[in-house]
DNA sequence: GTCTATACGCCGATAGAC
DNA sequence: GTCTATCGGCGTATAGAC
């Protein structure tokens, strides 16, 4: 065998990390298979080798990007502080600038609802999780379970709106603008 | 002259709305020109009569969706009976679904922010418009200037973060919870 | 597993008749 | 202004050598 199973996994890997920022960027229909495995470092006809189709690609790099999400990466309890700066960070320029790690929940919004189930389910998946950690936090600073998943959904549905309608202007002082405000009234939320 | 102005007139408008019914349906690239002109009954060839590009059209048709909206569309004052229609409606199913009218605010964000300026500069326009509209009837019921606007961007933001990830969601249920979610809130807020 | 090369279809835009 | 017909380019997916 003159490749590893260990290299597969890797290109694997590879080409999954490239798919979502491209995604992101672009969107999925703006993005070709050659210019993801281009970004990845392979030619164009490796690509099946590691996945059925662009759909399915799209699918699977949703749930990675899901994975890498700073809200993951944040191992240990979320305290308050840790919220606030969470928040922060989603609504931070940078984010909106997609200069580093990019949500796919906002990013991706209206572009996965017009794919596939199997692309939809991945989407609601990382909502879900997202969702669930946040809610397990609230309910750690002492509210009720109903009400931290309420306020816990709240907030990602509020984020989210505020980053792709961010994304979708033109003027930056507006987008800042947009930021703060919504960065203001979660804060109230979640100072109680 | 075999075709009058009005008629010209009228076929731009009928290009318009089959547009946007479309591209909130399917988003900007899985629609073509000649199923756009095919839904408006005419044909491929016609099309350049009216819009100089594909794009062109993407950015007169969200114009168009934003005159069209329910917002606009309710003239007269808004008092906190009609606010809260307006957020009911525009966070219910029939919405999420596109049965009638949708706002491309709400279908279209994340794609709006891939595209040239031309594109997101009719986005924020809309934006604006809602913002505005919804600004000037929370100042009427006694809030100061710089609370209403504050509130309506908040109120906007977070009915399109709503819907757009609820159309991204494969489960009917967890669908209406988010929707049921969000308007709670916002009733709370406008209840004050 | 990765490469080069290609089959095949679709789409945006244009040309020219009516 | 609207039609039919077509050009040119791009993109997914596949074939076959290494």
């Amino acid at each position: 065998m003159p490749y590893s199973a260990n290299h597969k996994k890797q290109s694997r890997e590879r080409i999954l990390l490239s798919a979502i920022d491209l995604f992101c960027r672009r969107g999925f229909d703006q993005v070709s298979i050659a210019q993801i495995m281009q970004h990845a470092e392979m030619t164009h006809g490796a690509f099946y080798a590691h996945f059925s189709s662009k759909v399915n690609l799209y699918a699977e790099a949703i749930l990675t990007a899901g994975k890498h999400s700073l809200l993951v990466r944040e191992g240990g309890d979320l305290d308050k502080a840790k919220m606030r700066y969470l928040v922060s960070e989603y609504l931070s320029m940078e984010h909106v600038r997609q200069e580093g790690y990019a949500c796919p929940l906002a990013f991706l919004s209206t572009d996965v609802a017009h794919r596939d189930s199997q692309v939809r389910a991945s989407y609601e998946k990382v909502f879900n999780g997202m969702v669930t950690r946040l809610a397990e936090a609230l309910e750690a600073t002492g509210k009720s379970l109903q009400t931290a998943r309420a306020q816990a959904q709240y907030l990602v549905v509020t984020m989210v709106g505020t980053v792709s309608i961010a994304r979708s202007l033109t003027d930056t002082e507006s987008q800042k603008a947009l930021l703060e405000n919504s960065k203001t009234s979660l804060f109230a939320m979640l100072a109680d």
